[in-house]
DNA sequence: ACAAATATTTAGTTTTATCTAAATATTATT
DNA sequence: AATAATATTTAGATAAAACTAAATATTTGT
């Protein structure tokens, strides 16, 4: 595959959830930004080389065997994030653009020994799982922080949202993956929130609690 | 610049020995394996863009900024060399053609990074040296096994020819970078040599001295 | 100095990935 | 059910990087 094909690959499996959900082309286009006639061109190649289900005006899914390719992107991509913060000093916002590159170099050999460099992780720094070589990973059971009734406790497991203006917010405010946090009192009106995290309290928006995730102990 | 561009640089720099001299377009095209015909669409798209001198049917050179393009290259090649070895046990035969590819990653963080990591080598498992982030480094002297006299003594600090057939070569005779090396006779007739080596005396070929640098000691 | 051999460039194609503009299909609204 | 709005595809164009075949320039050998 191709750098390009490999992207429109990740593209439909992410926008289909990672479950096997047909996507239109539009979405498809927005997500790459690129231009629908260009995404309609695109999966017409995919199909024929048996990555991408594509029925004109209906849409497109992968296929078993593009499904395995985009989880072994997700893979890479992934592990090379933690390679990144782990061992080279990026912050967990910088990742991103850097494993958007990696994550297209092929050598089996090189990955395998990076996941073992690794230490075999099973999430990446925004709280996302590692498919196995095999392309198995277990989801874990979290729920978004505004979803969650007054009174809950958990573990921040994950990030919704993993742009560089939220992840630098969570930075300003000492949220970590990791943390403990109990919803102390919810406003009705804006569905903002107070938590108790550190030991401190602290007030967040409705649209923060939207993209974080807790894994809820409590 | 594009890969495909970097790969030009890459190998106008290699071909001019790193000095700056004037290569022609048939070299060219035998180092990237591809036609005369598209090394002159290239190197004319270069010289448009800055980075190489070319006159018509004259050949063509590296330009300032082309030179500092090429010495960027040539570091993250190396560094990413030294990566797989220490860090992905990889062997020295092992690593071209994954560096290959890594070397187009574009992120100035990372390299720094890389190169802090890794303790800033000096040289990458081949024994070439590593420019510094200014593009500088010092050339050790060195000479090539077959053409210093008997009696020599040496460090073994280089290849010449880092193919594969030859790396694994010197691993199976127990040959690395590093050792010291005694030349003991010289056969007149075909230039072979006797060697003197982590104190076994062993046979070599001229052919595999002409391809092995030592850094004379006495 | 001329002819032959070699090196290099030019002209014209191909493939990949993109685009714009126009045509067509689908979905939503009255 | 007809019309309007939206989504998608088709047609045709462009740029990058390669190719082949033919033309031209340079170098070599006599
Ligand atoms: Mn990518
Ligand atoms: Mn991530
Ligand atoms: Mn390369
Ligand atoms: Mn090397």
């Amino acid at each position: 595959m191709t750098l390009s094909e490999e992207d429109y690959i990740k593209a439909i499996y992410h926008l289909g959830k990672g479950e096997n959900t047909t996507v239109s082309t539009n979405a498809v286009a927005e997500q790459m930004e690129t231009k629908p006639s260009s995404v309609t061109d695109m999966i017409k190649k995919l199909s024929d080389k048996g990555v991408a289900n594509y029925k004109p005006y209906k849409g497109v899914s992968l296929t078993e065997y593009g499904q395995k390719i985009a989880l072994s992107l997700v893979r890479k991509h992934r592990l090379w994030e933690v390679f990144l913060v782990e061992n080279l000093n990026f912050s967990w916002d910088e990742v991103h653009e850097v494993a958007e590159q990696l994550e297209h170099i092929k050598s089996e050999k090189l990955v395998d020994q990076l996941d073992k460099h690794l230490g075999f992780p099973q999430v990446d720094p925004h709280g996302d799982p590692i498919p196995s070589k095999k392309g198995e990973f277990k989801k874990t059971i979290k729920k978004l922080l505004n979803e969650v009734p007054v009174g809950t406790s958990g573990i921040c497991v994950g990030v919704k949202d993993s742009s560089t203006p939220f992840l630098k917010f969570l930075d300003k405010n000492d949220i970590s993956l990791g943390d403990t946090v109990l919803v102390m009192e919810k406003e009705e009106f804006d569905g903002s929130l107070n938590i108790k995290i550190k030991e401190k309290i602290i007030h967040i928006s409705n649209q923060i609690a939207a993209n974080l995730y807790l894994k809820i102990t409590e």
